[in-house]
DNA sequence: CACTGTCCATACGATGGCGTATGGATGTGA
DNA sequence: TCACATCCATACGCCATCGTATGGACAGTG
């Protein structure tokens, strides 16, 4: 039985997970790991068959960790407005076992851009998260091609500031978003009868 | 003298900006480039000191024609609406040298992630950009917290959408980014006295 | 025709990463 | 105690890539 100290297949699969957030897919390599967690190549390739496995794992534990929580917290509030700015709000600040959400899925998206497999299971969790949205907008009392096309700007704006945050701190402006969320709802507003 | 099927430093450089767009930095290797214009590694270093010689190269040649041109071309046009409109509509379509911005952007940014110096670069582009829009929304009414809130926001869901399509195309759907212009737009207009 | 400078091909050593193999350590159960 | 399972350390072979070294091909020049 465990003594303690020993490894398990999660603690090298958070190791990864931070590795990838901080310095993108490429950089997280088993003897890398292994150094970070003061053990050797043997421990990894005891608890994984590959690195492929590895990333696997990962990319497991982000969708399951990572991924709809946000929506599903804020399923209780009656009031759809409420549920928007809630789930924006939650969406600037999300963060998965210390790592934030804006480094995590930029490098995922990095990565998804050169590997088909990340690509299906980002557009899955995409489509599932601009579909919440829009169902608010058109609740809301939107057109649902206006809803849609607002759901998707709104989802690409917070895309576009995960990835400024990577390398761009001072223009990564929480406010901006709020701004244009705020401009979407006044715009619906001034559209309801 | 040159005699005629002999590379150049540009030829190279090319080259090496293609595979950056097409499949990040990591892929920009000086081998493989070889392969792709049928020559050696030989020839490469002899034009290039080194790899990071390259990548400097790749930087300059985006920086001196994949930049700032979009804006420049539509100085000429009188009405800031107008010149909104076409900035926006060139940035959706602009390519450098057969290679759509998107691609180039997107791998761009994600290096910026890795590496200080190429972060310095792609936020005074990113400064620029954003000060003409605020400047343009400014000049046609919107105070100067709202116009740079707004310009920001616009930037933000450019980038999302440059990131989008390199891995999901049915999300990167420009009528979204359109309706947010039509929209900042709209409330821009109905705030003209 | 040599001679020289430009541009490229090839062979080489060095490094770092992956995955395997093998043995050691430590705890558990008979 | 002894056998066995679990978990890790180390050494190895393999491959890709970088950068260097060295010589060859070819054009112009004296």
């Amino acid at each position: 039985m465990p003594r303690g100290k020993q490894l398990t297949r999660r603690d090298w699969t958070l190791a990864a997970m931070a590795a990838l957030a901080g310095s993108g897919v490429a950089s997280v390599r088993v003897e890398r790991l292994a150094e970070t967690l003061n053990t050797s190549k043997g421990s990894f390739y005891w608890h994984f068959a590959d690195r492929a496995a590895l990333l696997e794992a990962v990319l497991d534990l982000w969708e399951a960790e990572g991924t709809a929580d946000v929506i599903a917290d804020v399923a209780p509030l009656s009031d759809p407005e409420a549920r928007l700015r809630a789930v924006t709000e939650g969406a600037l600040v999300a963060k998965t076992h210390g790592i934030g959400v804006a480094q995590a899925e930029g490098a995922l998206r990095e990565w998804a851009a050169q590997d088909v497999l990340v690509a299906g299971r980002l557009i899955r969790v995409d489509s599932a998260r601009t579909a919440f949205l829009a169902a608010e907008l058109e609740s809301l009392g939107h057109r649902p091609q206006q809803a849609a096309h607002y759901a998707i700007a709104l989802y690409l704006a917070l895309i576009g500031l995960y990835e400024a945050r990577r390398y761009n701190p001072g223009m990564a402006d929480d406010g901006a978003f709020r701004a244009l969320l705020e401009l979407v709802l006044a715009n619906l507003m001034s559209r309801k009868p």
